[in-house]
DNA sequence: CAGTGGTCTAGACCACACG
DNA sequence: GTGTGGTCTAGACCACTGA
């Protein structure tokens, strides 16, 4: 329908989409509303297949947000959760010290048996049973993170968390006082999202996630907590002083 | 063209295409080649399209690799590179530990100005001399990270890397004794592979990746080196050790 | 050259939010 | 109901690989 290009140029249709949706997003305020996707498909004279992948590196960077039903928003640079990795911090914690607005959203408890590869991980038999907390994280009303702690109900009862449950599992441990924690294991990993978990982080299923999982160990080094957690990229930043050499340490 | 489902359940096509996906991959040995996609998308009864995007999810796992012009092969599990985060190890010193067999290709020297970005992450003049060192680290033949090391000019010029360079920055600070390093300050983020570095790793565009990005500092904290490290999911695992609370340290 | 994966299109229908 | 994003299709052409 149109010319792949226009002169001596070699550019890519896909690259040259990203420039301008850059620059489209760039001109419109936070909080406004895209064109809908068919009409900025015309305009931009691409298909909305096309259109639509080129959208998914922006809201991986968390420049925009789409709403099923409602439209695809433009969203402001929001302020960044920072932390050393070192230290094995809550959210919640990490928030209220930077003064930012976090909420829980969509709680849920599970009880359900280790099986296998839990039994495996967590070193338990595998009919043990386990309590999982799920919940997603909100700073700012967005969507951010989504949690999954699984703890040996003998640990933790989902009766004794109904009250005074505010979305860190770690904080209630410490100010209950008992097992006395010690230490983490975090693995690191990237991750696409699932469709479950897409759905949760009102992103699209496949884009980039961060994530850690971690055995959280008690004095006694005995596992009281494995949990799964999953962050949208651009509203954390986690960092991590590794030192060089192990021989003159 | 066909019915949406065939009772009461409501398992959508992208769900019961992974599932097949899976099964099929199982079922063929390691190093073999899938049938191509027009083939299979027909033999699933789905488009291609739909088809390419299920497969996404088991590239980024590593259980498959697309060539194209070649084919789309399934992968064994190969080796996995495990790593504590708290020590700076590189990776050809990591691989050596356990005897895997590492490679270094695609190297690239690369004259740049630091600019505006570059001077301020760097400390140092918009006009300073940098040299960038770009390459792909191969394991067992297979790409798996793909490396970025920026140092000022001063401090490692071209002509002396040229001989004795096998792929490690690191390394070979360190084997020349010259600044004496510290420690590095690594910030951990997940990405999408923009198609620079899709192309350079044999992965499509968009597909996951973990990042770091690390400042290398001397002894006398001065900042030797800025780079950008890509990891394919699934050649490597990171870890690093959180204590809890900073009151009782 | 033939065959592969990489990209793109035009169109359709579905699921969801909101009035 | 209306309009949005979410998914899927059938087909086309391009870029690359290897015989």
């Amino acid at each position: 329908m149109v010319s792949k290009d226009s002169s001596k140029g070699f550019e890519q249709p896909y690259q040259r989409l990203q420039g301008e949706l850059a620059r489209m997003i760039a001109s419109i305020p936070a909080g406004e509303r895209l064109p809908a996707e068919p009409d900025l498909a015309r305009q931009l004279g691409v298909s909305r297949a096309t259109l639509r992948e080129a959208m998914r590196t922006f809201e991986g960077q968390g420049m925009i947000r789409r709403r099923q039903g409602v439209g695809t928003f433009v969203v402001g640079q929001g302020p960044v959760l920072q932390s050393g990795l070192e230290v094995l911090e809550s959210i919640e914690t990490l928030a209220k010290r930077i003064k930012l607005n976090v909420q829980m959203g969509a709680l849920r408890f599970d009880h359900i048996q280790a099986g296998e590869n839990l039994a495996m991980e967590m070193d338990v038999p595998p009919t043990a049973d386990l309590l999982q907390v799920s919940r997603v994280i909100l700073a700012e009303d967005r969507p951010v993170a989504y949690l999954v702690d699984i703890l040996p109900e003998n640990i933790l009862s989902e009766s004794e968390l109904q009250e005074g449950f505010t979305g860190s599992v770690l904080d209630y441990l410490i100010r209950r006082g008992s097992p006395k924690l010690s230490n983490s294991l975090t693995e690191i990993r990237a991750t696409a999202a699932k469709p479950e978990i897409a759905r949760m982080l009102q992103i699209q299923r496949g884009d980039v996630l961060l994530m850690f999982q971690a055995k959280l160990f008690s004095a006694e080094a005995r596992l009281v907590d494995f949990s799964f957690s999953y962050f949208i990229p651009g509203y954390f930043r986690f960092q991590v002083v590794r030192r060089v050499g192990d021989i003159h340490s």
